[in-house]
DNA sequence: TGTACATCAGTGAACGCGCGTTCACTGATGTAC
DNA sequence: TGTACATCAGTGAACGCGCGTTCACTGATGTAC
């Protein structure tokens, strides 16, 4: 009944399979989007019968959810790990990137197209907050000029900083971490949908450059 | 068999349905999303029986790539009559906000996480260069301040400009349009997918912040 | 060490559902003489 | 103007499919004495 200590071979086996039951979740995803997970297809690959995977999760929403989930702690981690190696928005810029390239399905679960019943649990949004606690962390060691006309948007956030509660991050600081966020997402997002194809342009050069002029 | 001309009522009436059938079909995205719409359930709301409605579509998928289509359509009417009106990166930017919020799905249509199989017609990708070319329109005749640093963005522009071919437009409205796309893209899908909630700050403060330094 | 029992993984049948799509048909609307 | 015919909208039955999920059951694995 501890939650710690040893694993018996038997919790191993579960942990093992509910593992490997994601796996192949993430590569039905990958081939047809999220909406198409089917549990009874995620069994037949594996070799197994259907409700099998009733043992594993008690509904299909509960695994999407968990893949959600996953999600949003894997983009949490890397972004974490670049700012505590050296706070530094370049690196992180350059970890996120890496991030939403290696798996673009993984990135759209987070950012992609919301459905229009579905809510997060609460413990994702506080994920959520963890990610934006490690952008203000770089953003406040990066102490670039402030651009002269955006003094406006600094106000407007020193008067609207909930999200940044428990940050003692000046309001320049929360203004880069913000535009971090939403002009590299902006970019991100329109990349991985193919919004560049054909276009001619290098979006790796694209994002460096407005990653340089964050940073200053 | 003449295209132009008078229609006949049936025509007219064919018309209406289709017209109707498409109407349904929003709805049904706006309460379930795209993936979720239904021939079937659109038909049993329209008060008639599932097959009927092949009269209008030849499939599922005609259906919603005319969705598409339209939604593509909208969105480059929308941004070409702001661009003639006063030929403003200002205006166009609020045009866009406004019809984003006007109808997300709508936006996500376009916008939106990508169905991996699924590839769009031609006559769409035709319809996005509209768009971008009314995007260089308005940049073009808005010869603010180019920020110094930003020049290597635009010498990799001046290179890179297939989506460009046939505009005469300068590396600094070039690089105008594209940031103007990308910034205010990232935060139009942050906010339609509801990622600022319960963040404090208002969306559309950082929107027109992002827009004046756009415009400078 | 062996025996008796409890736990749990996985199966196969079944339920009800809604989907996209086809097909032969009815009945109304329009067209030609 | 009326009659004969062609066109086309819409129906209802049917097909095959895959889905999520439940349930009673088998057989293997672990536990207690």
């Amino acid at each position: 009944m501890a939650t710690a200590g040893k694993e018996t071979p038997r919790e191993r086996y579960r942990a093992q399979l509910r593992a490997e039951i994601k796996e192949r979740a993430w590569e039905q995803i990958a081939a047809a989007g999220a909406p198409g997970l089917s549990l009874n297809a995620i069994a037949k690959q594996m070799g197994m019968s259907g409700p099998a995977l009733y043992r594993y999760f008690t509904s299909r929403d509960e695994l999407i959810t968990e893949l959600i989930r996953d999600a949003y702690r894997s983009l949490a981690d890397t972004v974490r790990a670049a700012a505590v190696v050296d706070a530094d928005l370049t690196a992180l810029g350059h970890a996120l990137r890496s991030w939403a390239l290696d798996d673009p399905q993984r990135y759209f679960l987070v950012y992609g197209t919301p459905v229009p019943g579905y809510h997060a649990p609460d413990d994702v949004t506080e994920i959520a907050s963890e990610i934006m606690e490690s952008l203000l962390d770089a953003a406040q060691s990066c102490p670039g000029a402030d651009t002269a006309d955006q003094t406006r948007l600094e106000a407007h956030l020193a008067e609207h900083r909930q999200w940044a509660a428990d940050h003692p991050a000046p309001p320049a600081a929360l203004r880069r971490a913000l535009l971090f966020w939403t002009r590299l997402h902006g970019i991100l997002s329109l990349e991985l949908a193919g919004h560049f194809t054909g276009m001619g342009l290098d979006p790796a050069e694209l994002y460096a450059s407005e990653l340089r002029h964050l940073t200053q």
